[in-house]
DNA sequence: AAAGTCTATCGTAAATTTGCGATTAACGAT
DNA sequence: ATCGTTAATCGCAAATTTACGATAGACTTT
């Protein structure tokens, strides 16, 4: 594993350290995309704190937003979810297959 | 999935958003053991600054040290190392087979 | 043009994290 | 008993994170 890879995990991983931004990336694997006002219905924080853990999400490339006036709907990177997959698959020492990933 | 697992993830997370923890657990899985004196040859901070995040990673379960005078030996923690793997691909929606991780 | 809706950003405070040098503790060897 | 080795802990400073209310910006609708 590269340099550049352990860095990138790091980035990855720092991301998912908190519970709220654990459950607004589970919420948008479920519901695919979503407004920023859904998630502040669902969640137990302030709409600026909210705020704030989306764009950490973003930062660190693990959801984009698109604006959709006034609301702004989020999903998941995919491409950059991919990465984040086959890195910590790899750092998990998880086998893979072929597309998905299996033991 | 819980909210105990959902803080249990974020735990675990936090414990790998740093590089240099990366690199540590890195080590572990290649050397399966190691005393604390060959990280400090290898990482790039204090000796102080080693111990800590050998102590955050001890607290969030993912090594043990077995003291072993007057050094103390490290190495990943299975059977929480485990349940991480678990965790983090169930999470990621990565699917298992059979012997290891299933969802 | 004014009012309303939605969300990002600002300002602030408290808590946590990160890193270091110095010290302490534990133990074996002399 | 003293010395040497190894590693944890202390004390400290700087930076970052977390959370909130208040404000500001963008755009629709009235």
């Amino acid at each position: 594993m590269q340099e550049k890879e352990v860095q990138q995990l790091a980035r990855f991983a720092k991301a998912l350290g908190h519970p709220i931004r654990i459950a607004i990336l589970q919420y948008l694997n479920r519901q695919n995309s979503c407004f920023t006002g859904d998630l502040v219905d669902v969640l137990p924080v302030a709409q600026s704190t909210v705020s704030q853990h989306l764009k950490e999400l973003k930062d660190a490339g693990l959801i984009s937003g698109e604006v959709n006036p006034p609301k702004v709907k989020y999903c998941i990177h995919q491409e950059n979810w991919e990465i984040a997959k086959a890195l910590f698959c790899n750092f998990l020492d998880i086998h893979f297959d072929n597309n998905t990933c299996s033991v």
